[in-house]
DNA sequence: CACCTTCGTTGGATCGATTCAAATTTTTGC
DNA sequence: GCAAAAATTTGAATCGATCCAACGAAGGTG
């Protein structure tokens, strides 16, 4: 009554070929393509595997010999709760599963605590390919992943590897278009919250540091944010760039350094909406309303941006548009690599407006 | 250079073996037990391999001979989407992600667009086990599960066949508790809205369905609210109960149809908490205030009730926790069918406060 | 020097199915 | 009633590994 698996060993496909008289090619024919097997044969195989409480050919079996999972496997270096949790993540999921909805392909989630698991992981996931994404720890990802030697894709053009498929977004003209806004807007005190230009660093960012850059997203939303700046004739050199880890601690630390400044800025420019966020929050509380005081531009237009307090102006990414086409890459892999740039679009919500003192 | 897959036939650890000069025992244990091989030996191999552009041992091989995918399923009749958009799903997620995370299995998701479908994603699904996410449809996607004899975990005990192993929670006990605190707040005028009784009905509902449920975790909170109500001297025979579909439409007619009673209710009981924020947004349009004019207490304690206005008070489950449980239970299987059912807790906040008229 | 360990290696068996060319049976055509 | 065509069925080969009993070569011992 307790037991599920009563009969020590497990029933296979030529069991009940043999109980009911017919070789396994017949047996298997009746699971797999039942039209082609005379009606009296094929009730005489179904009962038998009723009788012997088969449960069908199993899939171990049929994959190695069909070759194809019907699967793709979405990894990252976070825990796999991070697929659930991160805003900008969850869209980017309902964009992937759209895609494996359509095509009856699943998903596996594949991360793992330690590097070491990590790499089992991936070397030993069942899947026709992989979406990667490449937050920290990128380029390793990358490099595990290229071992499969499956069919496999980068999320964002983290690193600019031309030898890896990848999907992202014109983070340069996103910069633009968001730096653009503001300076239309009459600010000219600006300062960046952003995201890492390189593992583990965190605080100011040198232009040294600018140039070396491991993650060029980073960079080039930097890079868009300065272009425009000093179209509008800011001096691009004194906008301080404060490198967070797009996290709440990071963020407030980042806007305790760049508020005990002597001319703080009007205007902040944000590469994450999570930061963007974190941001309204510290200086709701510190008393400084936004956009009277300080407007804030976010980066990646999450659900959320929408609905927070006071709604974030943002640059949209089609998230869930690059999920889908992500999972189409995989689905219709053509043994090619190629390097996918979307376009980006300004949201303009109730975190920006003209700065203080301006009528 | 555009091509990855270069070679036409992949290398098999067979062919290594060979260009090693060695057996494929001893090829598969440099890649299985590395340690058994002598230190020459292994390097010939893992040269002959480099040089072959062997891509490492193929799980698909492996699996077969292994048996265990380390991997669970989770299914649901629901698109794949709903793991990632849904709040109580994606609480869960996490708690299952965690567990799994904890034994470095992975997550393959399970779904599909029509029945059929469904029933070939499961029969042909690469997992150890499943956890079935049982919303609508739950019987049916048991029966299919069960087919594949695989250990099974129905979430939410949705049905009570004791023959599935299930964790829920004591919807009963949680159903007095939202009662009994409306009741002491001093409500007497109750309105339900109730998730499914059985498949495809909406609307008000009759004693006579409420007997005859399919879903007895909706009968079950249901009965724990009229038992509660009783004790405080409340008709529960003149409680409307209006059977929602989970859904803003079907809760919004609904609440027009409650309150379009000549004594509306001061107070609504809903099953999930997913219909109390639409109710208090069908409320917050009509101009009716919450708590002042009407209270409203949720179930689920899912995290955006804490942060929706007004704040919702709600029975709180251990969603985390369930996901938890059921996953270890899927990973260390034991053969024996359980049952679970945790606690519940009552979360207080600001949607429920004394009737109108009360001081 | 015969004998026993120990360490590494070998190669056949196995995991559970699908596939396909060839063999067999049934149908059809005349 | 017989040959050709069509429909079924067969059984060996294959998918890609791991496992394990048996074997061979050093090394140690009395």
């Amino acid at each position: 009554m307790a037991s599920l698996t009563k009969g020590r060993r497990p029933i296979r496909l030529a069991d009940i070929a043999k109980a009911a008289g017919v070789s396994h090619g017949t047996a298997s024919n009746v699971f797999s393509r039942p039209e082609i097997v005379r009606e009296e044969v094929r009730e005489r195989v179904k009962a038998a595997a009723e009788a012997l409480g088969y449960a069908g050919p199993d899939p171990k079996g049929r994959l190695l010999r069909a070759g194809k999972v019907n699967a793709i496997g979405v990894a990252t270096t976070e825990p796999l709760s991070y697929f659930f949790d991160d805003p900008f993540a969850r869209v980017m999921m309902a964009g992937i599963s759209e895609a494996c909805d359509a095509t009856g392909a699943g998903i596996a989630l594949v991360s793992a605590g330690n590097e070491e698991k990590l790499a089992w992981n991936i070397q030993s996931a069942l899947v026709d390919g992989f979406i990667l994404f490449c937050i920290e720890g990128g380029p390793r990802l990358v490099e595990l992943t290229r071992e499969r030697k499956l069919p496999f894709v980068a999320l964002e053009l983290g690193s600019q590897d031309a030898t890896v498929s990848a999907i992202g977004v014109d983070n340069v003209a996103g910069g633009r278009l968001a730096a653009r806004h503001l300076a239309e807007l009459g600010h000219r005190r600006f300062a960046v919250l952003s995201l890492a230009f390189a593992d583990d660093s965190t605080g100011l960012v040198s232009p040294e540091q600018v140039r070396t850059a491991v993650y060029t997203g980073t960079r080039d939303r930097l890079l868009g944010y300065l272009e425009e700046l000093s179209r509008f004739g800011v001096d691009t050199a004194k906008v301080p760039v404060y490198e967070t880890e797009n996290d709440e601690a990071s963020t407030k630390a980042g806007l305790e350094t760049l508020f005990a400044s002597a001319e703080p800025p009007t205007a902040i420019l944000a590469m994450s909406d999570r930061v963007a966020m974190e941001a309204l929050e510290w200086l709701s509380a510190r008393g400084i309303a936004v956009p009277r005081d300080v407007s804030v531009v976010g980066f990646d237009g999450v659900p959320e941006a929408a609905i927070c307090e006071p709604p974030l102006t943002t640059i949209a990414q089609p998230i869930a548009e690059i999920g889908r086409r992500a999972a189409r890459r995989i689905l219709d892999f053509d043994g090619t690599v190629r390097r996918e740039t979307l376009g980006v679009e300004l949201v303009v919500r109730a975190s920006s407006g003209p700065p203080p003192g301006t009528g």
